[in-house]
DNA sequence: AAGTCCATCTCGTAT
DNA sequence: ATACGAGGTGGACTT
């Protein structure tokens, strides 16, 4: 069977169902009053209200109220749930250990209770991010400026991981920070403290550049700049460049690809 | 109503019932077929699969998959929601302004659908967080060391917030940085950042240390420490605190204040 | 409206 | 298992 539906089930009947949909590995929805106790990374209490349960076949307990994205109470993937009555009410208790976790639901009146078996084979294709933009960067290097050859990615400094590392067409050492959203005053520090990093250790980029009596440019690299954060980068002597983050699914691009 | 539920129905009747649901601030759940496109702060493609749908009457829009705790796609609160019928297929659109989204959902096949009312005048209560350390090592000092003295809160330095400033039973400046979770590499490297930060701003608190000859004490505060922590720790001459945050509600402290 | 920071963050990925 | 960083982070709070 895909789906059960249950208007309005004594205890026993909605006992069952949950039993059942646990057993087949379905999603259970249950609308209904409900209490909630959560003690684990932290603890907290919900008193008696309607709200939406939802379970997942992979463990995923939410507790939805009829406000805002994220659910009031939850459990992740690979929780296990139980389902018991006591007094004559159902009850509700998913827990997990690494962290110990667990959260009790305690359930008065359901309005209706269903499973669902669900049946999605796809993946979310998405772009617009930090590492599309890297891949970008990487690919078509010019959109920096005219001679940029980037060199090395996630390259390892005190403070972090420089974006990319590069030369420029007189082989002055770029240092790369992308931001796949505006760029902020925090932006701006992480480059400085990066380049800091970078001529405070020892390394091979520093040991070349003063050789070679080459300049290190820091590059900050975004669709966009905050005013105070552009003011920062005058100062500092930090360069700007606008590059928007690609907004080309990666299945369309491969259809691009493709076609030439 | 309080609820009403439609069984495999046709197009049209599912747009009513959507429709109705709309208007009355009613939480909508659909289990359905279904082909989500995403366009704003990014851009998403999701083809053809059975999700559930639930839309809030505040606006909220999740589409869950049967895996995570995550919604696959979702607008915020405050989203427009419409409804409108195209070749025989129930299409649902969610936008918002500031910053521009547009979420569109095309359903194939509904195999239920539902609207809600759900009434619910609860908050969550909770506790295990760092303002809730904040607070109780404001009340109860001697958790840190016999004869400490907070002075500030939320102290403002180049890189951020100092939690709590304070002097020690010599008159020496404490730096707290409170960790609600074990403590990693980068507390400390924070911490430190605001120690530097403290002593190469001009500011009351350096003057007075100077002028009176007395140290600046960095006191990282925290359940536990992570082993890289404590060796960095070490180095840097950062002392390490143990205080887990305080696992009351509220409501049970109210109670047992009243009590006495 | 925009910025800042915490979170039972979640989730992916590298170690 | 654990650590680390990104996120359409969300959400609360301040400016």
């Amino acid at each position: 069977m895909k789906y059960k539906i249950l208007e309005k089930p004594n205890c026993n009947d909605a006992y069952d169902l949950v039993h059942d949909a646990l057993r087949k590995k379905a999603t259970i929805l249950i609308f209904a009053c409900c209490k909630v106790n959560y003690e684990g990374r932290a603890i907290s209490e919900l008193n008696w209200g309607e709200r939406i349960i939802m379970i997942k076949p992979d463990g995923t307990f939410l507790i939805h109220q009829e406000k805002k994205v994220e659910p009031v109470n939850w459990q992740p993937p690979k929780s296990k749930t139980r389902t018991y009555i006591k007094n004559d009410a159902l009850y509700l208790e998913s827990h997990r250990r690494t962290p110990k976790e667990l959260l009790s639901v305690e359930i008065r009146h359901i309005q209706f209770i269903s499973y669902a078996n669900v049946e999605d084979f796809e993946e979310l294709e998405q772009a617009g991010y930090e590492k599309d933009m890297s891949d970008m960067i990487m690919e078509k290097p010019h959109l920096i400026e005219e001679g940029f050859k980037p060199t090395t990615r996630e390259y390892s400094v005190e403070h972090g991981f420089i974006d990319i590392l590069g030369k420029d067409n007189d082989n002055n050492l770029m240092v790369l920070e992308l931001k796949a959203r505006k760029a902020g005053v925090s932006a701006v520090k992480q480059l400085r403290r990066y380049l800091q990093d970078l001529e405070n250790t020892d390394n091979d980029y520093l040991r070349e550049c003063e050789a070679e009596k080459k300049k290190i440019r820091g590059i900050l690299v975004a669709p966009s700049i905050m005013d105070d954060a552009l003011e920062m980068i005058e100062e500092e002597g930090i360069e700007f460049v606008s590059v928007h983050p690609p907004r080309e699914l990666k299945r369309d691009k491969r259809v691009t690809l493709d076609f030439f």
